[in-house]
DNA sequence: ATCATTGTTGACCAACTGGTCAAGATTTTT
DNA sequence: AAAAATCTTGACCAGTTGGTCAACAATGAT
């Protein structure tokens, strides 16, 4: 009665279970439709109608569409950068490498639709994560950058461009789930199925080699 | 006079130059705004606004937005499967791969927004090109990944699965198209802008070892 | 010069879409 | 049980957008 009045946004506690349950109903169908078509490609009622409500009651959570793309986006966000923090410094160069490599890929694999909508922001200039992506996601880079530079001086790895070795994980990893249509439609139905598995396999093998010290 | 009519699109022979120019403005307008807000993302207003003409001059010449778009399509798609094309059976297997990475890298600095179509389209499910993804291109990376087998049989490269290969360089030479806000908040003001030099040195180095057969 | 063809656009329309609102239904609190 | 708070939605509105049309302008063939 008197705490929650005190956090602005509705973030803190949530108040009631049928608050609780419709947002996570909504943020669900918005995810789903958000990452399927782009944001302006979304319309309110097809999220109303994926959540199974009206769009009134959509609007009754969320102030507007926006906010919706918002909140996906901050969840998102926050967990975007978990398995490069994990990259550790005292930790065996090459396996660090690769269990970055695995974790992304695992992402992939597991929450294609998030991996869409982050493509889907960046690709159109990515106004609304903007200064995420100059502050916390550079300094972030940066830092494992000068970790892999440190692993470089020290032999422990092949010399290369710490920025790029990390911007080529991102890209092969990613594309599995953003390209997954094209990867599915080439590799033909019976390939496709166990696509991450030979997938994974595949980039262990390139990066492993690609960065032994020669 | 009498050939004009037998082409029953308006493909072959431009009749006049105006018509001539002016498909050109709408396509290159089309482009740069489909690129970077997708297809629900664009307005014919913006792309009428961009070429310089009116509203309903566009809709003189493209039948409605689909159709611009299908053209664009038509057009990338026609000269995306070059680079792999070019690929020689008989070339030194790892040159072969080298080259196309980087014909793939250029195509990513000097087309990014024929790039961004591409990915934006495919992002939403590829629903314009799903028949030409199962077809020509199935087929012509089945047809190359067959190379690359017999490349790997003859202990010429390292053994790894070619179609993987083929999606690992699509994924990380196209992320320098795709990403390319990221990439340039990332580096940052300094390092940004050699950013395509310092990627082909990476990307060259990573195959390399990558595909050197141990 | 004249006339048919081609090119151009302001005005308009119907459908769609983001968002509001008032009124009623449901749940929670007392 | 009844009052308060929360939840739900049909009806509605204003702005946008894809696309049409009639009228007018420019161009090219004769």
């Amino acid at each position: 009665m008197s705490r929650q009045e005190k956090s602005r946004a509705s973030n803190s506690k949530r108040r009631t279970r049928i608050q609780q349950e419709n947002e996570t109903r909504i943020l669900e169908a918005a995810l789903e439709t958000f990452s399927a078509n782009g944001f302006r490609g979304t319309t309110i009622d097809q999220i109303a109608d994926a959540a199974g409500m009206s769009k009134p009651n959509v609007l009754y959570y969320f102030s507007n569409k926006e906010e919706m793309h918002r909140v996906l986006l901050d969840q998102l966000l926050d967990t975007w950068l978990d398995p490069l923090r994990n990259i550790d410094a005292d930790g065996d160069p090459l396996n660090e490498i690769l269990q970055y490599v695995q974790r992304k890929l695992e992402i992939s694999r597991k929450h294609p639709r998030e991996s869409r909508l982050f493509a889907n922001e960046v690709l159109q200039g990515a106004p609304r994560i903007e200064d995420m992506i100059k502050g916390a996601l550079k300094n972030l880079v940066d830092e494992k950058a000068a970790t892999i530079q440190g692993w470089i001086d020290e032999k422990k790895i092949a010399d290369c461009d710490p920025h790029h070795l990390i911007f080529s994980i991102w890209a092969t990893t990613q594309h599995y789930a953003d390209f997954d249509v094209q990867i599915c439609a080439v590799l033909g139905k019976k390939n496709a199925s166990n696509r991450f598995d030979t997938a994974s396999e595949f980039l262990g093998k390139l990066f492993t080699n690609g960065l032994r010290v020669s």
